[in-house]
DNA sequence: TGTACATCAGTGAACGCGCGTTCACTGATGTAC
DNA sequence: TGTACATCAGTGAACGCGCGTTCACTGATGTAC
């Protein structure tokens, strides 16, 4: 289970009055649910605003523009997922394939727990491409995905080798992820449950490449 | 190549004067177009009209609203896609594993050439869950992938094994499709010719499955 | 501790914009006799 | 072949809407002395 979006109890409480508290906070979780409600391109400032109850001028005390509220969802989104998905592996020795899938059912159920904030995710590289930063937290991401082939195959997470097994890893799970939450999964009626298709994935993919 | 978007010799030409000839045909090429210009999302009515030369009253004699030209421009990518399968497949003998490779990269090359489009395509099923056209049409491309898996694999289509391994197929095509277009795949650097990534995909995930 | 002042984080009114859609209309086309 | 008429496929003006963003403002907070 993701933790993602819950506010920590340590968080300011959101005081009484004037000011508001944490309005940057409020407003990111207030669009994260709008783009789960609405759909991932179907929000506006203004709602969100509304929604925190705020003056749709408020935000921009926080926030440079409207691009730039989403890049920081989504970095947060991706802060979340790199960590989720080490808490997840946490209790699986590196050796253990069972790791892997555990790292990969992570990444879908972060993605059908999170549809809107899956598609803005990677919607948004269509209008903030090559920003330096969303780069950067990729990355952090792929590079845990690395991190765990490489354990797994015993290999150097710097060796070519690692990066392109996690590549083929990472390119089932997303496309699984995707299609799961546009719902063709279901439609297709694949009758096979989720952990032994990683299973089987794992074990085409991956294990055959492990050190000798 | 996809001939996608190209306006056949026997089309209607346009006549110039009041009426437009192939306003419908026009309207979608127009938005097609600005999906790919501006981005999937950032299209409008309006702008498609001016571009095909026309008030922007006239698209709705030949669609009910906005998500109806949508639908429409979907319906009709999803029709050609499944054409280019079948066509790219045709040199090679069932059995030939390379026909299920080249399945793979014409899917790809699809994204690859028209990344607005195709992520319209996956786009709409957050607008248009449930529709009936939609996912009809959607099981018609899969429908493709499934034949060509069973056909290799000797099994019937029917078959719930010829499902479950095309839609492995589907998944590895559809995530590397999504990261290509997203340029994660070149932003990782991953130095692998995608022909290669290709034979190594189906040969982990298809080819030993293969009736004995 | 009290006071003066700078800074911060909101307000609320207003703007210009482009959009989706409707409407009554008109010019072009097709057809029955 | 000619004519009358129905239908089709456009026009262009107008609408209401909600949005993103700016602006001058003000109440709340923090700090130097």
């Amino acid at each position: 289970m993701s933790d993602f979006g819950k506010t920590p109890e340590t968080a300011v409480e959101a005081k009484a009055g004037y000011h508001h508290g944490d309005l940057r906070a409020a407003l990111l979780g207030a669009v994260r649910g709008l783009v789960e409600e609405r759909g991932s391109q179907n929000f506006s400032i203004a709602e969100a605003a509304r929604k925190a109850g705020v003056s749709s001028a408020a935000p921009y005390r926080h926030f440079k523009d409207k691009p730039d509220i989403l890049k920081a969802l989504v970095m947060e989104a991706m802060q979340d997922m790199a960590r989720n998905m080490r808490a997840v592996m946490a209790p699986y020795p590196p050796e253990s394939i069972e790791r892997i899938n555990a790292l990969g059912r992570c990444y879908i159920d972060f993605a059908r727990q999170h549809p809107g904030l899956f598609r803005l995710v990677f919607g948004v590289s269509e209008c903030h491409e090559g920003d330096a930063e969303l780069q950067g937290q990729g990355q952090n991401v792929f590079g845990v995905v690395i991190e765990t082939v490489a354990n797994y195959l015993g290999i150097d997470p710097a060796d070519p080798e690692a990066k392109l097994r996690a590549y083929m890893l990472w390119t089932v799970v997303h496309g699984h992820s995707w299609l799961a939450i546009d719902g063709k999964a279901r439609q297709k009626n694949i009758d096979i449950p989720e952990d032994e298709f990683l299973r089987q994935i794992s074990a085409g993919l991956i294990v055959p490449y492990r050190r000798a």
